[in-house]
RNA sequence: GCGGGAGUAGCUCAGCGGUAGAGCAUCUCGUUGCCAACGAGAAGGUCGCCGGUUCGACUCCGGUCUCCCGCUCCA
């Protein structure tokens, strides 16, 4: 039998929405760049990794809590975490190289290069400009104009074709009280970029209340938000999206071994999620490509139809975060350790998953095509405990005495899985609808089961490979469970 | 952001200067005896949006939005 994986994003954005997993937000209103909504069985696939992640990451721990903090925080915590200033940029391109600058640094490398040919008093009267920059116009206005002005040109291409200088806002401002005339920064507040901060500013809290001793970590799910300069490959980068976090404080010295703890411990959890291990790797960040806060880092990636891409990273963010928080809020974020009776800030190793990366990588790896018989049949092989609809039950036709039958089936397994009836088109159709949404069991109610002697018996199809159990109604639970915990992916 | 491609039914797409089509999907009725393949019928689109040319625009032109690919960027 010739199996296809999946090749192009395309084909899954189609299936995505075709199958009620995810749709382009505002659609009717010609969308909303980089930002998706899920659907019936979008949200229930999503809702099922979630539910496997913070399993795996509290309930699994006696020392890991969770917390569930807000979207919007104090505008300093932007200040102490270096977002505010680390990405608020005044960006201009190089039409000719397409190449991006700061604006502000190539006139100060201009300034610079008078300076050293001697020219210091226009260098003086540049650097004043540069100074009071946005006291005429804009900002982004009169460094324009300064560039423009004095004909700086592109450092690499020697081109002098410039677009105009943008200011980029990486994160979302918006505006705190209702009366704000929305141009007073007092009043600003952003969505916040990434949750770890919100578990930073409760470490105290936690510490205080829920009788934690270091090494605890503080795990955490919930949205964020950035505005990327480049949003694009369906759920994988959007402007607002799902992070799953656990922080980790341990002893400073001790993070080392943390961190390759957790990475190796991390890239466990997504084999059990029921990823092929041949489609995961981790990457490694070299020294010059870390973030401004982490001393380790390193990614996990899936090898996507867009190619090897970070699903998680895992970082050591020493003891950055708290210590700039002590700083800028004045409170102090240490530890006191009573057996050893000393005072640290704890270092952090943090892992950081996005879910809606996570949901895609789930649905690319369990994508497949089969011939089967000439005919194609899509479907997703995903791991039963994520899958939206775990039974389908199907009467083989409908007559009285099957429906009946099929009906209490599905009321009886209501209680325990997510069960779907139906009854329409002929049975093969059926199943493969089910195949396509991932529906790893099917139960068909037909005249044998019903009509002989004993116990009524129906089969049950498996999604993988199409092959059918007959067994007594009492026992579909057992046979589902077991199924459910023995599977592996192919 | 730059360059290229695209936008017509839920999905995949055809079409053409004269007021819209197919396959699949959906719904109803019939049929049905285990893998999408039967019969009859129905519903569904201001052809992404705005403007221009024209007697007339889904079709030509301009703008705009969105998506895809490449480059660039990225916590």
């Amino acid at each position: 039998m010739s199996v296809t994986e999946l090749d192009s994003l395309d084909t899954l954005v189609s299936l995505a929405k075709s199958r009620a997993f995810i749709y382009q937000s505002s659609e009717i209103y010609g969308g909303l760049g980089a930002v998706y909504d899920y659907g019936p069985l979008g949200t229930e696939l999503k809702r099922n990794i979630r539910d496997f992640w913070w399993k795996e990451m509290t309930q699994r721990h006696d020392n890991i809590v969770g917390l569930d903090s807000a979207i919007f925080m104090h505008p300093k915590v932007w200040e102490a975490s270096g977002h505010l200033d680390g990405f608020n940029d005044p960006m201009i391109d190089d039409k000719q190289s397409n190449k991006r600058y700061r604006a502000d640094m190539l006139i100060e490398n201009h300034i610079a290069k008078l300076r050293s040919d001697g020219k210091a008093e226009k260098a003086d009267e540049l650097q004043e400009r540069l100074d009071t920059a946005g006291s005429r116009e804009g900002v982004c206005e009169d460094l324009y104009q300064i560039i423009i002005d004095e004909e700086i040109r592109a450092p690499e291409s020697g081109a002098f074709e410039w677009t105009e200088v943008r200011q980029f806002n990486l994160m979302f401002k918006t505006q705190f009280g209702a009366t704000s005339s929305g141009r007073d920064d007092d009043d600003a507040v952003y969505l916040r970029p990434e949750t770890a901060q919100g578990i930073f500013v409760n470490f105290k809290n936690v510490m205080d209340t829920a009788r934690q001793q270091v090494p605890f970590g503080i795990a955490q799910i919930g949205k964020a938000f950035r505005n990327e300069v480049v949003a694009r490959q369906f759920v994988f980068r959007m402007r607002e999206f799902e992070q799953m976090e656990m922080q980790y404080f341990v002893e400073p010295g001790t993070d080392e071994e943390s961190y390759d703890h957790w990475l190796k411990k991390r890239l466990d959890w997504h084999k059990r999620l029921g990823i092929r291990e041949s489609k995961l790797r981790t990457h490694p960040h070299p020294e010059d490509k870390l973030a401004h806060y982490a001393e380790q880092a390193a990614d996990i990636q899936y090898e996507y139809p867009i190619g090897w891409q970070e699903v998680e990273g895992v970082h050591n963010r020493t003891d950055f975060d708290l210590s700039q928080h002590m700083e800028h809020s004045g409170k102090k974020l240490e530890y006191y350790d009573q057996q050893k009776q000393e005072k640290y800030v704890p270092y952090v190793i943090e892992t950081s998953i996005g879910l809606d990366r996570t949901v895609m990588m789930v649905l690319c790896d369990a994508y497949r095509e089969e011939e089967v018989d000439g005919d194609t049949r899509t479907v997703l092989k995903m791991n039963p405990q994520l899958a939206p609809t775990k039974v389908g039950v199907f009467p083989l036709i409908k007559k009285d005495k099957l429906q009946d039958l099929a009906h209490k089936i599905t009321d009886d397994l209501r209680e325990d899985y997510n069960v779907l009836y139906d009854e329409s088109g002929s049975i093969g159709k059926r199943y493969r609808r089910q195949d396509e949404a991932g529906t790893p069991f099917c139960i068909t109610v037909d005249f044998d089961g019903v009509e002989s002697e004993g116990e009524d018996t129906v089969t049950i199809r498996y999604r993988d490979d199409m092959t059918q159990d007959r067994v007594p109604v009492s026992r579909l639970k057992e046979v589902i469970d077991e199924k459910m915990k023995s599977w592996k992916p192919e």
